[in-house]
DNA sequence: ACACTATTCCAAGGATGATTGGAGAACCAT
DNA sequence: ATGGTTCTCCAATCATCCTTGGAATAGTGT
């Protein structure tokens, strides 16, 4: 066996990406800056977190590498360094869902009672077909980032006023930013409650970009 | 926004997977456990760790149900738990590799200077068109445990004493481990020294698995 | 220069994790 | 049963991480 310390600074590593995936809330950190580049501030009040300690979660993110930041005055976006880091979340997202049982009841207990959802190929197919409206009910600015194409923003406070707008005799697929968001779910129960055929894309944005699929800004 | 607490459960769940990644003897584990079922004993000499040490990280493995175990007598025996934790384990590392430049040093530290390696692809040409002679030189229970069709035993400790039975007028292609083990860089610098042309796998069984080539058992 | 905004840095408390030795549990052999 | 082997559990110490408020920094606007 070669030198000991040098395997064990190697590893250490290797570990200090682990370490950047081992708190709850910079995984729900991440799952935000996946969906576009964000400033402190935005991403600690969508994960409902003090400024000082999303800013210290984000430092840890960054002596990772995992994300980079973009200074605009003085805002400081943060955005993810690649889609390597994009895979590796929702592989690590993959794993633990299909290793622990904990995930999948605290899923359950999260996103409600798994409506029957579309996958990305059966979307594709129904928009193509004109058989399906498609809305993105994530907030504006991630629309804005990035969607899929054809689909039209309907950020899920806005859902509820906006029915009019959404056509009455024809199926609405809702998606938004992964399989593990709970944005949809709630869009879906808010349309069926309301009469209208409605489903989810069986995961979002996330896996979206990760098959390489066109995405339009 | 939905529920709060259920949000962060879900999260916490998923952490689990990350925080049992978060330590460098759990992935130096993890690398031995991947290549094929051990015992506790064996792991914690094989990464020089002390017998209850490496007990309580396999507890912590096991927690997070990245491995199981097999009882045969008073042994117990920890194997992956599947191909999905080899391929987060992988992915992890390339995305370390990639994005952090203290890996490269380290790498390079522990490894020592990156001979010009050869491709799954280039192997597999070369066995078929028996141009180069295929040295499997891990230890000779993680042969057993699964290898690289038509490659042979050396391990690594051996090959200085077994150096006759290398065809000398061929090339040898050494390979071990994985992308990060040191076992087959060795053998190419013995094997060098002592005037052999010889090469080495750019990565190792572990990726060879995760690429669904053939294995021999 | 001065006030103002956005973010990071620093320090301190509490919480969680790592390591170790010794006791305990499961199993086998005699 | 007894003794031996292999591993886990427990308890204690030490190190590291999380969180938070307040100070410091970088940039903008007047």
């Amino acid at each position: 066996m070669g030198d000991r310390d040098a395997k064990n600074a190697l590893f250490d590593q290797f570990a200090r990406v682990g370490k950047a995936l081992a708190s709850g809330k910079r995984l729900e950190l991440l799952d935000l800056i996946a969906q576009g580049e964000r400033t402190v501030d935005a991403l600690a009040k969508s994960a409902e977190l003090g400024l000082t300690t999303a800013s210290a979660h984000l430092q840890t993110l960054k002596q990772a590498n995992l994300v980079v930041t973009r200074r605009e005055g003085t805002k400081i976006f943060y955005r993810l360094a690649g889609d390597d880091v994009a895979a590796l979340f929702a592989l690590l997202r993959t794993v633990a869902d299909d290793r622990l049982p904990d995930v999948r009841t605290a899923r359950e207990a999260y996103l409600g009672d798994d409506t029957d959802a579309v996958s990305r190929d059966e979307l594709l197919e129904r928009v193509r077909s004109g058989r399906a409206t498609v809305i993105d009910v994530r907030p504006a600015e991630e629309y804005a980032a990035g969607h899929i194409p054809g689909a039209v923003s309907v950020p899920l406070d806005e859902l509820a006023d906006r029915l009019a707008e959404l056509p009455a005799d024809q199926e609405v697929v809702a998606y938004c930013r992964g399989a593990y968001c709970v944005l949809s779910h709630d869009a879906v129960r808010l349309l069926t409650a309301q009469g209208r055929t409605a489903r989810r894309l069986a995961d979002g944005m996330l896996e979206w970009r990760l098959a390489e699929l066109p995405v339009a800004v």
